[in-house]
DNA sequence: TTCCGTGCTGAATCGTAGA
DNA sequence: TTCTACGATTCAGCACGGA
């Protein structure tokens, strides 16, 4: 993407004041101020409505710190549906008719929040499990030991056409696509934020699950909002990847140390968060092969099986014995397929191996760049 | 447990024609022929409701054999609503006070069930992702590869004194608690049913799913309903594992299937033998070290001679003045060799030494175990 | 007999730029 | 907005057949 098209992204519609900040207030009342159709992607992180009774003990007689916050407790499942309903009606009015919206949460949560999706009009894309390597072991032995969580990914609507940086998934996963199921440890160490030596924040999320969330759906530039920011993970994260970001918090205790926090961030220059796509590479049509020699005018092509051929023409388009076009269309033609790729299905004989036009045309942008 | 007990249990308030059957029918009418308050477990398989449209080809253009069988067709997300509640209402009153309910679904229907069994009053206890180790690629690129389903796991009631095999499932997972995430293949090759050389049922499900299933929430002699029977494999189980089984099918040719399948099968000596299999080491892709902060996006790496070197991009890249790639194809490209073992061959500066990021890499699997 | 290369397949909501 | 043409896109496991 060219310099200028980051800028145009970035620009936005908000006043200056509303990007790269954190709103201290209500997510619903803050997000009704914020121009409608901005926002790139969401990420949010509501409350689980964990419905905990009692206190749990760890074997040793500890007590597990739980989340017993005033923020996590609602009457009743009614209650917690009008809230979700809420929140994500003010979520789609700021997103962009093609940005996206993240949600984590539990099984005591997310099956309600996915249905609310679908039933606002929300397209869900994928849904995530992150799968933590470190999790909290069950102490009564009463269940399986919860050890994951679920994020939905969604589109404002079924035909969006959202960001996804596939080969920068690929890229992070060592050349193989990215599966929906994500391996991280949780959130504990030097990163985990502490207020007079306890947890500052009972649920921060790691940095590596927003690193991995804000490269997968969102470019440098982009606008990321999150209306439960917590002690701002999405904030530091998308800082540092040369993202915009918007934060909206209830709690002023939080939202200082997620001030503080994202203020020691340093973004991380330009190339190092440049998005992989193959569609950088300048086109070449298939008759600047032939143009160049590459392919003689009458020669003919083989797919791989030697099925089926075609013959060269001058201007750079093929023929069989009834049809003629492109490389593509005669490809598909032959095949009885609606589409085809003619840069890998034909091939041409070189020392008596055949040899993929795709190989030659590789030949062709090297020359160029 | 006493042998009388296993007898009580057995015996149940089942007419004899009613138990290790299959009942040909809709699952909602043969449910409410049946004894109120009398089934152990239910495992429900539903229609998942997945809206393809058009087809789906793989790069090599071949055809992808999608579900799109009648029975997964509803009007929207109200009929399959009605749908849901109808069934699973049913269950409601098949299950005994204490018995437990596991349904299977993948996005399209899991957060709508999981939504409306809340609201039914059951009480779930636990998600389970069944984590595919060997999925359907995702063939455009458009999407993180579909790698999981999801189970949710239900009490009939908040206070049910559930069955749970907490020993056995600690067993069956190396002497490690069983987590929420299970990693199993699909089901091919000789367990999957076929009819005329192709699939008999389009969404089988593995017997090692099940195996794991009954083995956890279930005790010899128990009842065990299935509502959307397919071609047994629910059956086949729980016959092998002592359970007695009750299915139901609406159609008669998985129906004939299931009972030819269900008959061969035989039934477990005493308690089931499972071999304990030594997992690999867990496999840590390059770009997981820069997600979790061990490495830097644009810090420098090196060889141990610091002949060569090349930097780090946030999706876990590597870059040289001419070229990039992965640690692996970037150590091979500047020593001009064929191959190279990435993580053995760069290092990173910490402290004023050089570190292997295979050092690095070992710390992510320290924590991983 | 073993090894290796080819081919097939699996619950999938699977384009986009430019005219 | 609609249409056309380009051309991007796959992993693991099993079956089979030839060397």
């Amino acid at each position: 993407m060219s310099t200028v098209a980051v800028m145009v992204r970035a620009m936005g519609d908000f006043p200056d004041n509303a990007v790269d900040q954190l709103h201290l207030g209500d997510c619903v009342e803050v997000m009704g101020r914020l121009p409608a159709g901005s926002v790139d992607m969401v990420f949010a992180d509501p409350p689980y409505n964990l419905q905990l009774s009692g206190d749990l003990r760890r074997p040793d007689n500890s007590a597990v710190d739980g989340v017993d916050d005033e923020w996590d407790k609602f009457q009743d499942f009614a209650a917690y549906d009008r809230f979700t309903t809420d929140w994500l009606t003010a979520v789609r009015r700021v997103l962009k008719e093609d940005g996206t919206v993240w949600v984590i949460g539990s099984y005591h949560n997310v099956f309600r929040v996915g249905a609310k999706l679908q039933d606002l009009g929300f397209w869900i894309l994928n849904d995530v499990i992150w799968r933590k390597t470190n999790p909290m072991p069950n102490f009564r032995g009463r269940r399986f030991t919860n050890a994951h969580e679920t994020m939905i990914w969604a589109s404002r609507r079924q035909d969006a056409r959202y960001t996804f940086n596939y080969e920068s998934m690929k890229a992070l996963n060592d050349g193989l696509q990215m599966r929906s199921d994500w391996s991280l440890p949780i959130c504990t160490g030097g990163e985990r934020l502490k207020r007079d030596g306890r947890k500052a924040h009972p649920t921060q999320k790691p940095e590596a699950l927003l690193h991995r969330v804000l490269m997968a759906g969102s470019r440098p530039g982009d606008v990321v909002l999150d209306p439960f920011f917590g002690t701002g993970t999405t904030g530091a994260v998308a800082k540092r990847l040369g993202r915009r970001w918007i934060g909206i918090e209830r709690d002023p205790d939080y939202a200082a140390i997620a001030r503080e926090r994202i203020d020691q961030v340093t973004v991380a220059e330009g190339a190092a968060v440049h998005i992989a796509t193959r569609r950088d590479e300048p086109r070449v049509p298939f008759g600047s092969l032939v143009e160049r020699g590459l392919v003689r005018p009458g020669e003919i092509l083989f797919d791989q099986q030697r099925r089926w051929s075609a013959k060269v023409r001058a201007d750079g388009s093929v023929i069989t014995a009834d049809s003629k076009g492109s490389i593509h269309q005669i490809g598909a033609s032959v095949q009885g397929a609606p589409a085809c790729n003619g840069w890998t299905f034909w091939h041409v004989e070189r020392q008596k191996r055949l040899v993929a036009i795709d190989v030659l045309r590789q030949k062709v942008r090297a020359e160029m760049a």
